[in-house]
DNA sequence: GCGTAGCACAACCAAACAGTTGTGCAATGG
DNA sequence: CCATTGCACAACTGTTTGGTTGTGCTACGC
């Protein structure tokens, strides 16, 4: 269940399409934002505003978005709604790409330092 | 130098940009298959245009894309331009994102099959 | 030199998108 | 009931961006 057959090589076109998508709904920073939130526990959509700093209408916004991607999942609670974390896979994602940011880095040191030598 | 310190929390804005940004430039159906063609070995322009289907100007923008964020890296060889993977961690994201995909289509079937069994 | 191949850059157009404003709607408290 | 709170939807706007077209530039073969 949680092994998976290799990814395909070379990707089907639908694939390739998904996977863009995906990557999509985290290219914006105030998903980003709302995702590092919501990692604390869930949260309804004034407390995200408040968090944010952001207006209500543009948190709902991305919050659909983020539910649509089946990243969050929403959950009525009162007159309240309170939205949660529902694919913690994304945080890997972002450590993952933390960690490529660091590398680059890390090389430019590298390049820096070896041209200060030479 | 493999092992990084953890992921800060809540993420520091300039971060959360950067992070975003890398995820915007793979959000590109096209930039995706350049990347998967390019797991095959280096290749010119001219040999990703063929094997994409897609014209000459294109995918010189899209590797420029690329090329900026670091992941391919480009080597003039002769008369020709040749690209390369410059950043494997790109492949862990996307089969990361794959596994992501598989697991929500894993649940939507166990939705839909206890939908049918209740 | 001269024509050609390989590639990148700039200008343009159309589509997608983020953010705001305005509004509708459901649930709660008085 | 009625006003208020909490949230989502729709329309609009400015910006971004993907794709095309046109062009310049560099390296090679003749």
């Amino acid at each position: 269940m949680t092994d998976f057959d290799p990814v395909p090589h070379p990707l089907p076109d639908p694939l390739v399409d998904l996977i863009a998508q995906r990557f999509r709904v985290l290219s914006e920073p105030m998903r980003i934002k709302l995702l590092d939130r919501l990692r604390d526990g869930d949260a309804s959509v004034t407390e995200l505003q408040e968090a944010l700093g952001a207006s209500q209408q543009n948190v709902s916004k991305h919050l659909g978005v983020l539910l649509s991607a089946a990243m969050v999942s929403r959950t009525k609670h009162g007159t309240s709604v309170r939205y949660a974390i529902a694919d913690p896979g994304v945080f890997t994602l972002c450590e993952h790409v933390c960690g490529g940011l660091r590398r680059q880095l890390s090389e430019l040191d590298a390049v820096l330092a070896t041209e200060v030598t030479a």
